[in-house]
Parts: C-alpha cells; sequence; structure tokens
DNA sequence: CATGAATGAGGCTTCATTCAT
DNA sequence: TATGAATGAAGCCTCATTCAT
C-alpha cells in the first residue's frame, strides 16, 4: 500500500512534468522532487529513466486503447460502432488532458522505438481486417485500408487538441467531418 | 571550404540528426562532426545552440509556407484553390521529409516559444478569413472556422507522412476525404 | 568523509589555490582534485564557481573584521584602542597569510560587487565619525577622515605583507610610523 | 611608422581594457577588437598573451619608475629629496591613472613572475644604500631600511588612489604623514 | 605585414545513476 | 525498502592561437 503509493506518485509526478516542460527538460531529480521521494528511491521501482518512460508510456497506453477498442473488435464497422469508439476515446482524451499530450509526445519523440512498439497491444492487424470489410460491405470508400486507419487516429488526436483548446460541447459534427471523408458514395 | 559553405554543412548535419535522434539528443559536438568541422566552429554562425535551432526552423519554415500560401491568400476557398494549395504542401512535405519532420518536431517542441511565432510569417488571421468567406458562399460546411483550419493542417500532416512511408502515389484521393469532410451540404 | 567535511575541504582548497595561482587561474576542476572530491561535488555546496568565490570571501571577511572593529566601535579613537585594534588585525593576518592574501586579491577583483560589498558589515561611517570626533578632541591631525581611514588600511596591510615576508617580530614600532603620521600635534 | 602605429593601438586598447575589466577577463578578441586590428595582427608584435601583458607592463613601469629615480640616484636622502620625488611620482599616477592602476593590478597578480621581476629596473639595492645613510646621518629614524622602503611605495600607492577619487588638489600634507612617521627624532 | 575564419583544448555546469547508511 | 550525498561522464561554450590567403 505504502511501496505501490510511491511508485504511483512518481509515474504522476513523471507524467505531470513531462507534459509541462517535455521529458528531456525534466530530470530525475525534479521528479523525485515532485513525488516527494528521494532521488533513489526512482531506482527500486524503475530501472532507468527511459525504463520509467516506457513504463508511464505503456500504462497509459493501455488504459486509452483498451477498452474501447475491445467494443469495436466484437463488431462490425458502421457508423454507430465507429462513432461510439470515437467518441469514448475523445471523451477520455478530454478528461485526460495530460495523459494524451504525453502519448503524442512520446509517439513522435526518439523513445518511441521498435521495443515500445512491440509492447504495446496490438489491434492493428484486427483493425485493419475490419476496414477492409468495411470496404467490401460498401459501408466505406475504396481507400487504402491504412489510410483509412491513420486518418481515423490523426482526426481524432487533432480533435482532442481543439476541444481542449475551445472548451466546446462539440463532438458529432467533428466525427462527421471525418466519416463523410471515407463513408461509400455511388 | 568556401565561407558559407560552412555553415550550410552545419545546418544540413543538424537538420539530419534532429530529426534522427531528436533535438534534445543531438549534441552540438556531434553536429560538428557531421559536418566535419571543429566544435568551436559552430559559434562562428550561431550564437548557441538554440540559436542554431531557431534559424534552421525559421529558414525551413519560410521555405516551406510562402509560395502556396501567397496564392491562397489572392485568392478565395474552393475546391481547386485549396486543393493546389495541399497539393504544393503535401509535394513539398514528401520532398523533403527531413525538413518536414523536423518542422512538426519543433512545433510541439518547448523551443518552439512566443520568440520563434513572432517571426514566423502568420497567414493565420487571412486563412480564418477566407474561410469564413467560404462558409457565407456555401463552399464550406457551417463548422468552426478554425476547426476547419486546423483539420486542413492536421489531415495535411498525416497524409504527407503516410505518403513519405508507403511511397504510394496517390494524392487527390487523399485530399478528397478532407474536403467530403467540410464541404457544403443541403 | 563526514558531511561538512567535504564543503570545508572545497573551501580550502579553494582558498590555497586562489592565493597561489589567482582566483581566475583556477579551475573548477583543479580545486575539486585538490580537495580530493568529484567535479560535481563542489555544485552540491555552491551554486557555481562565483558563489563559491564569495561564500569564501564573506565567511572570511567575517572571521577577520568583527571582533577587533566591535572593540573599536565601542572606544573613541586614542592611541592605545586604534594600536589595540591594529596590533589584533596584524596578528590574524600574519597568522592567516593565505586568508589575508585572498581578501587582499578579492577585493581589488571584479567579483567585488556591489552585492558582496552590501552583504559585508560595513563599519565605514560610525570609523568615519570616531576619527572626525578624534580631531576635535585634538588626538588626530586636521585631515581629511576619509584619508586617514585609508591611510589605516593601507599600513595595515602593507605591514601584515612585510611581516609575512620577514618574519620580523617587530610589531609597535611599526604602528608607530603610522601614528606619528596622523597624530595631533601643534 | 604604420606598423609601429599598429603596436601601439594594441597596448593601448589592452591598457584600457584591462584596467576597465581585468586581465582575465580580457580576451586577445576584444583588444583587437578595440584596436581595430584583426585577431591574428597581435601575434606579430607579440608572442602570445602573457607575453603582450609583460611587454605593457615593463613600458610603463620603465617610464613610470626611469625619470624621478634617477635624480633620487644621485642625491641624498633628505626631506626635500624625498619629497620631490614622491611628488613627481604621485603626479605622474594622478595623471596616468590607468597605467598607474594597471601596475597595481599586474604587481598583485600571478602574471608577476621572478621572470618579470627581473626584467624591471631595479634601484632596489641603490635605493635601500641611500636609506641606510639617510639612517646614519639621523635624517630617517631607526627603522628596517626595507620597512621604509616599502612603507614608501604603499603610502604612495593609496594616496594616488585617493587623490584619483577624491580629485583633492593637496599634496604636501599627505607627503608629510609619510615623513613624519619615519624622520629622525631624539 | 595583415587578415580573420577556423581550430580544439579546456572551463563551467548538469544530471542520471550508485551506494553506504 | 528508502535515503540523498556523491560521483563523473558528457554537454555547452569560450578563447588563445594558427595559417591559408
Amino acid at each position: 500500500m505504502v511501496e505501490e503509493d510511491k511508485k504511483k506518485r512518481i509515474l504522476e509526478a513523471a507524467l505531470k512534468l513531462f507534459t509541462e516542460k517535455g521529458i528531456d527538460n525534466t530530470s530525475t531529480a525534479l521528479i523525485s522532487k515532485e513525488a516527494d521521494v528521494a532521488a533513489g528511491t526512482i531506482y527500486l521501482y524503475f530501472e532507468n529513466k527511459v525504463d520509467l518512460i516506457n513504463k508511464l508510456y505503456l500504462s497509459i497506453k493501455e488504459e486509452s486503447m483498451v477498452a474501447s477498442f475491445l467494443y469495436l473488435l466484437e463488431h462490425s464497422v458502421g457508423y454507430e460502432s465507429l462513432e461510439k469508439v470515437w467518441l469514448e476515446n475523445v471523451e477520455w482524451g478530454v478528461n485526460n488532458p495530460n495523459k494524451f499530450r504525453f502519448i503524442m509526445q512520446f509517439d513522435l519523440s526518439p523513445y518511441h522505438t521498435k521495443d515500445t512498439k512491440a509492447k504495446t497491444p496490438d489491434f492493428g492487424k484486427k483493425w485493419i481486417k475490419l476496414i477492409e470489410d468495411g470496404i467490401k460491405n460498401k459501408i466505406l470508400k475504396d481507400l487504402p485500408p491504412r489510410y483509412i486507419s491513420e486518418f481515423f487516429s490523426a482526426h481524432f488526436i487533432f480533435t482532442v487538441e481543439y476541444i481542449i483548446e475551445t472548451k466546446t460541447n462539440e463532438r458529432k459534427i467533428f466525427f462527421d467531418t471525418f466519416f463523410n471523408g471515407i463513408k461509400y458514395t455511388d
């Protein structure tokens, strides 16, 4: 209880500082201060700074993906199912701006190596398969499935950032700007 | 071995390393080695590392923006004009992947300060105005202009990255996935 | 190897090297070697090199001034009181040649800023007042008080240096060469 | 003519900057700028920075000493002759504050090595001899001749500094504070 | 003689990591 | 487990000096 508490505090401190100042501008000393823990304590729970960064990333990544995607994987791609997943993810991002932004920062950083990617739950292939089915079933336009998949991510990310900054309550109209671009038309 | 040659080599070395390893993981010593120049030579052309980063950014930013945007500012928003600008920018990004990626990295980094922003040509307000006109003229859907502006950027960035990685020759169909999402419909 | 031990060793090493080689010709690396401490350890106890220099100065300055001057400030200027203060200060200087010489070096250096001066106990005005009284009371010759004050310092400093180098045991006759120059005469 | 001009300008620039900023805070680059000369030009006239410092010192030292002391060496020590030498030296110092202060700075610095001392015109022994004669002839008090010699210097230096700062026109009364301290008395 | 771009050793400082307590 | 003083490699930068022109 006490022990796990410290690990948690370290991760929270790191998350806060990483989003505020950037990963490379955050020293382990600062993290330990923010977590109210001794400098050496970090190394009881993490092998080194990179390990801390990675573990933080993986834990957040998992939290952000699992719930909503599991749903999708059990259904087929359609307006309703896609929208549901998109909405849930957006809601999570808007409610967890630090986590969301850290993920973004990490994904674009040199810390995002093959090693990290390998450890991330990979719904990729299943996801691509669903999109392919959507195309066959004339739900989605005949575009490269990978393009649709990445467009989904890009649009989702930018929308979350937009909502965080503008504090707007709109949601569905934003989803439509995405879906109208990829939906099947004669 | 001619004068400006060294400055150019330093900028090129920095660009290469920044995109490969990240700005903060690239030491000035490494840059000087890659540029085949002495450590101190960097400081003949730049005040310090941050100045080098900024000058690199500003030179690339200018190169990337001016040409195509100037065109847009002299026209109104429509399928053709938007597509033209989008295509030109995408082409530039695809042909200059390191420059493109460095700009992305920089824009999200702590190096992107008010100071740097002030020095970048800012078409923001004009751009928003054009979008507003597009909405009034029933070219574009009635969405927040800022949303459309940022969607344009996000879609553009992701598409460039997608094309670089997949080496596809497709272009217009990707633009359409964006335009279909924001075009006016009854 | 005990805590404050290292700080003390750093200060002692710095004092030794500063007087031997000059402040600017003494690198922090050399100080750490002389103190048998790692390079980074200096920064555990001091913010930077200037802070180390200042703290060294202030600690020595305090040690050198307070005791004897406090006595003077509680008495009036006369042969006996002046001599007592002069003798005590000379004795301190002769017994602490490195400290003495460091103070001299510092006082003439660019490190002696308003900031440092502000932190030094300043008996200046009181001291001038005492001299003015001495003149009124026909103890001292009618010379500018500031001249007397600075003559006192200059003579004192040179005498200490002289005694250190010649190892003479004389004291009072040296004080007299000063006092005879400024004492009241009809 | 042109060439010697540059050497002179370098020495003048160095003198100015050394007194303003201290020897160690003055880079050769700055000297060359102040002298309006290329960086490399300094090395046509001086072997290195230390050589420049030494040559500057020796030239000023000579200028300051020779004239007046030659007079003294041809006379015997007495109130008039001492006063004359003292006054002339003081006048030189007051009129050449930069030169005067540079000499002071140098004398206390690590640049003042045995080597430099050896190259300075040395009137020391003659000077001591004169003082010894003065003592024998009951002009001066029976103090160590070296003490008198150094007291003369110390008092002279401090007086020049005092006059420069206070801009006073007084002179003789200051000399008397020195002479009264060392003159013969029953 | 004169130039000034170029060099690279060396100075100050930070910070991830270790280890005795 | 937990601490935090200590370490020292490595980063950024300055500057005395050189050398091709």
